[in-house]
DNA sequence: ACGTTGAGATTGCCG
DNA sequence: CGGCAATGTCAACGT
């Protein structure tokens, strides 16, 4: 559905209407109140209003971060130079406008939504699949194996029969290790389990993790999600 | 400086003019590729190129964050009906233009900043300068006191003439309670300190980390920034 | 509602 | 440039 743009003066701007989004380039300061305190002195900014309530307020710089911004649920009360937006926790973000530039209102209607390949779930999926990968002889017993602390991302048993605990990560930092080092500690409790070994598993493992991880006991093993990937390709492609 | 906004017809816009924000509203569909493959299908989207480079696509949802996006530096070539924006790593956003609904430049100029006060820096300067108001008859050794891991927030004497390490968060989580441990660990080390205490301090500690803390011998103190700040201020005054 | 964990986290600092 | 820690981290998911 094609919507033409509508255009109008500031003063018959409703303060947000639903399904809209809006655009509005002015010269302005802004404070916010909350978790912290920030202020912006005054300048020429983009405040953006989305349908869902949102308000942000941006930069010609930082990227896609705005400089501040208020998240829904909130909000909105507009006065012609003055828009202060609320949320439920007493936080407050107050913009005071000295100047609109220009401003539109657009509809976009919903979107269809982002569809990834290739965040940790889908490395633990290869893996549980084939965790002949991470080491040989390596048999799964379970995925997201319980403990009383959180799930383990895999539990298998080695060639020789050994209980090993393997924590995925996209990539392999301290925490991940210390993550890992605590599941380990709450699976050596269990009689059946006792000794478990552990294997920190990642694309690519930052050496004070591989330090820590020697200190701890903890093999490290480095994988590569696109030939994972493509040896997965291949067994659909036979099967 | 007022800038009375540019309107041009798509074609006549340039690829990105430097100190320009350029917003287009389109019907769309994008891929990114690099460190994992995202895909958006066709549907109506706000694109921003700001003047650092930057591109974001946003819908109408999902607050200030984008659906996908192209940090600085890199390069927007841009055809009729296809963007692709690359940076020197490899990754790749590639926007297929459907149909341009509106588009328009603007040019914000440079921003002044964002002031910020409260974050955990903030709270660190006011605890160094009143250390008793984590534990009376503490003394002040050094602000970041160096460890071979990393440095120590504060290092202190107690009353009894004890090292203290403190840690200090904004929230007290238990990632804090296990750095604090870390460096307990490294300073016990030191003939001169050992046998040192931890004090974990924050605004708020959660129940976990206070648990682990204990476990640890560590001691928790929670304090009040604002009132801290407020003391803080009562000083200036009266010097 | 709360806690835990992942994220294309990003950003800023310091070595 | 690379490692490390803070962030108004946010958002998804499970209890």
């Amino acid at each position: 559905m094609l919507v033409v743009p509508r255009w109008r003066r500031p003063a018959q701007l409703s303060c947000h209407d639903v399904g809209l989004m809006r655009l509005v380039v002015a010269t302005c300061t802004v404070d916010y109140t909350g978790r912290l305190s920030a202020h912006l002195p005054m300048a020429t900014r983009l405040i953006m209003v989305k349908a869902d309530g949102s308000v942000s307020v941006h930069s010609d710089g930082r990227a896609y971060k705005p400089l501040n911004w208020m998240t829904p649920p909130c909000q909105l009360r507009a006065d012609a130079d003055r828009w202060v937006v609320s949320n439920s926790k007493g936080e407050t973000l107050t913009i005071e406008l000295a100047e609109v530039l220009w401003e539109v209102e657009h509809e976009l209607g919903a979107d269809p939504g982002l569809r990834k390949d290739g965040v940790e779930a889908d490395l633990q999926e290869l893996l549980a699949a084939r965790p002949e990968a991470v080491a040989e002889g390596l048999r799964l017993v379970r995925r997201e194996y319980p403990t009383d602390i959180g799930p383990v991302d895999l539990l298998c048993r080695d060639a020789e029969g050994r209980a090993v605990a393997i924590e995925i990560k996209r990539r392999g930092e301290i925490d991940g290790v210390e993550q890992l080092a605590r599941y380990l500690e709450r699976l050596d409790l269990d009689g059946r389990l006792r000794p478990v070994r552990g294997i920190f598993v990642a694309q690519q493992i930052k050496p004070q993790a591989q330090v820590l991880a020697a200190a701890r006991g903890i093999d490290c093993v480095e994988v590569d999600y696109d030939a994972l990937r493509g040896a997965a390709d291949e067994r659909l492609t036979l099967f």
